[in-house]
DNA sequence: TCTCTTTTGTGACGATCGTCACTTGTATCA
DNA sequence: TGATACAAGTGACGATCGTCACAAAAGAGA
């Protein structure tokens, strides 16, 4: 019942898998790679998550309220996708009461996601949250660029080198 | 089909809503007043949330997965809330397809609002943050006193407090 | 109205972190 | 493999913010 929906595509490393303006019609199920959510600030890009293996790459207010994206996604390595179409989820939806939850187990998924994020920044120092991600996701530390990271983590990327040095 | 999910029930100001520790099986929508979420970090509370009038409070994470919750909800004024019981929901949910919705309507409204909030801290200084909130929720400057809100914007109560009075 | 408690304001000082400028290291690709 | 671009490390310096201590103001209750 699902299949319809479903489609395999490949992102090379830098293609755009929703871009800043556009409204996203697409749950993005990661099979292999990674990508990053970014904010345009000024000059510079501000990253406000990262999607990994198994995880769902979106914009979930786009989605499901069909708002203009604020931010773009962005493939960070050769990136094999699951791709959700939003009409043909909606439609396999109505047939199927186990296809709705889908939408909510997704909701929910971003939310923990987010609430752990935001409160990396009320609970703890710089330092703290570099150690907390260390812990937590060392993934991102092997494979996340030291600049990247630093935006995500709201660190100047010299103090997140300096960070990292004075562990070592 | 709604109706026997629903209670209306009433909070005194310092009431818990959801105590830490515990698995929460309610969402509560708000009706009049309003409530604050937050953790405790050794021996002070630092505050992630407020829910005011027409928000749903509620600990996502453990309403729909049943783990126990690792924050508390408090009512800071006088609170009337309706309360949606979680199997009743459940089971109304099996009856309607409408009314399964609510689920992650409720997500959703919830991972847009700790998106934004998130990014505060990515996006912006301190004075930045104040500047934020006065501008989008200035009902939250009237409400809350300062040193409640100062947790939740991730700054010290008197560098909070100075920043009220470089702008006035 | 008068305590007692809570909230807010303020000064001084130090720690942390951001910024700028530059160097060193590491990919990438013709 | 050499040239170019990108990523990471480092030093110096200043701005911001947190901490501590205390004073003023505002509420709450008797």
């Amino acid at each position: 019942m699902l299949l319809p929906a479903l489609t395999t595509v490949e992102y090379k490393k830098y293609d755009c898998l929703l871009q800043e303006g556009q409204v996203c019609n697409h749950l993005f199920f990661i099979s292999t790679g990674y990508c990053r959510a970014f904010y345009r600030k000024g000059d510079q890009e501000i990253n406000t998550n990262f999607f990994f293996e198994s995880e769902i790459a979106t914009n979930i207010n786009s989605f499901w309220n069909g708002e203009k994206s604020e931010f773009s996604i962005r493939a960070c390595e050769n990136t094999t996708t699951i791709v959700f179409d939003k009409p043909r989820l909606v439609a396999a939806g109505q047939e199927n009461q186990e296809l709705a939850t889908l939408g909510w187990l997704c909701g929910n998924q971003m939310a923990a996601k987010l609430e752990n994020h935001a409160n990396l920044f009320k609970l703890m120092t710089a330092q703290e949250r570099y150690e907390y991600v260390e812990e937590h996701c060392p993934m991102m530390l092997q494979r996340v660029p030291l600049n990247q990271l630093s935006s995500y983590l709201g660190i100047a990327r010299e103090t997140l080198s300096r960070i990292r040095g004075r562990r070592s």
